[in-house]
DNA sequence: AAGTCGGGGCG
DNA sequence: CGCCCAGACTT
């Protein structure tokens, strides 16, 4: 048997019940495929459901706040795919007038869908011949053809999608894409893979050779940097006893852009009290600071994938009014990085 | 071609 | 602690 039969085989034996396998909805495909892209199906699948029951058309998601997308993209990570998933949902409403792209490269127009997810919508939906190559695939073509070119060179990217579209199944492209992942996922997985009762496992390059566990080579990680964070809670009582705090929206180009965080000092290293006394001034102009004292004794080291952050927060009590600010049963609402949500959800206010 | 963008799970 | 996950976009 060819190696695409052995896969879509294995596949019809061992696939998952998973929820976007029920439909061939481009709209639902395109929403799971954002949700997985880097992300582990364990991982995504609730926010899936979350999403689709949200926003069961396009439309509803056209029509939304961003704010509301991003609240329910909160602690996904990769806020930009949430951003663009949107943009595009208004993209699919104007341009393409509420009809969804039905073809890989009117998909390929759609902000945040690269080759990959148009291959994958484009298949699944459409039954074009179009190889999928995420992870999974790679590490699947490299130990079965034993290539040890690196997967995240420009050569490794371009000879595996050739090589992918050379042993792909055109005749039952919507389940050996599938097919092909789900076999990555789950029995050629990157550590302690099965290859005891794999079906390929008289034909495998990397198998015969001993390099199963060398297979895919990937180009040097990037190296991390750390960065200081400093996190202001202003907390103000009015005559009422009610309480306020304030918000802002980080703007500009880095990390968790859009989403809100507490007023915030970045410096070079770890601040003591007396800095973050003197900082406070400017970030609360005008306002009478009472107290500040430290919330976390020790920094909290949030660890991004290339940045570690860290974090100090330190509660400042103010006595005169603040402008800008939110009662504090509010805070919840807004669409946090889980750093910040963490805290909120620590700190009795 | 190299950097950037999250968060979580696993060995 | 390092690696990887149904990648895309910017520089």
């Amino acid at each position: 048997m060819s190696f695409s039969g052995k896969i879509l085989d294995w596949y019809h034996k061992n696939k998952r019940v998973l929820p976007w396998r029920k439909t061939t909805d481009p709209y639902k495909i395109w929403l799971s495929e954002i949700i997985l892209q880097q992300t582990r199906v364990a991982q995504g699948t609730p926010y899936y459901l979350r999403f689709v029951e949200t926003f069961p058309t396009v439309g509803d998601l056209a029509n939304a706040k961003e704010e509301q997308v991003l609240k329910l993209w909160q602690g996904l990570g990769y806020y930009s795919r949430a951003r663009n998933l949107h943009a595009a949902a208004k993209m699919v409403m104007g341009e393409y007038k509420g009809k969804f792209p039905d073809n890989y490269k009117k998909l390929l127009t759609l902000k945040g869908v690269g080759d990959y997810t148009a291959s994958a919508i484009s298949s699944i939906c459409f039954n074009e011949p179009h190889a999928v190559v995420d992870g999974n695939v790679y590490r699947v073509l490299s130990r079965y053809y034993g290539i040890d070119i690196p997967i995240n060179s420009t050569e490794g990217i371009k000879y595996f999608k050739s090589l992918a579209q050379k042993v792909m199944d055109p005749e039952n492209i919507r389940d050996y894409n599938q097919a092909i992942m789900e076999f990555g996922a789950m029995q050629c997985s990157p550590k302690k893979p099965l290859c005891l009762l794999c079906p390929l496992n008289e034909s495998c390059v990397a198998l015969e050779k001993g390099l199963v566990d060398q297979l895919p080579v990937k180009l040097k990680k990037t190296k991390v940097s750390s960065r200081y964070f400093n996190y202001l809670i202003p907390i103000y009582k009015d005559a009422k006893n009610n309480k306020f705090t304030i918000l802002q929206q980080r703007k500009g180009k880095g990390i968790w852009q859009n989403l809100w965080e507490f007023p915030l000092i970045e410096s070079k290293a770890s601040l003591e009290l007396n800095d973050v006394i003197a900082g406070s001034n400017a970030v609360f102009d005008g306002a009478v600071v009472k107290d500040i004292h430290i919330y976390n004794d020790m920094d909290i080291v949030h660890k991004l994938s290339h940045q570690h952050l860290h974090t100090k927060f330190w509660i400042v009590d103010i006595e005169a009014d603040l402008s800008n600010k939110i009662p504090v049963e509010k805070v919840t609402e807004f669409p946090v990085p889980v750093l910040i949500a963490d805290f909120i959800k620590a700190f009795k206010f």
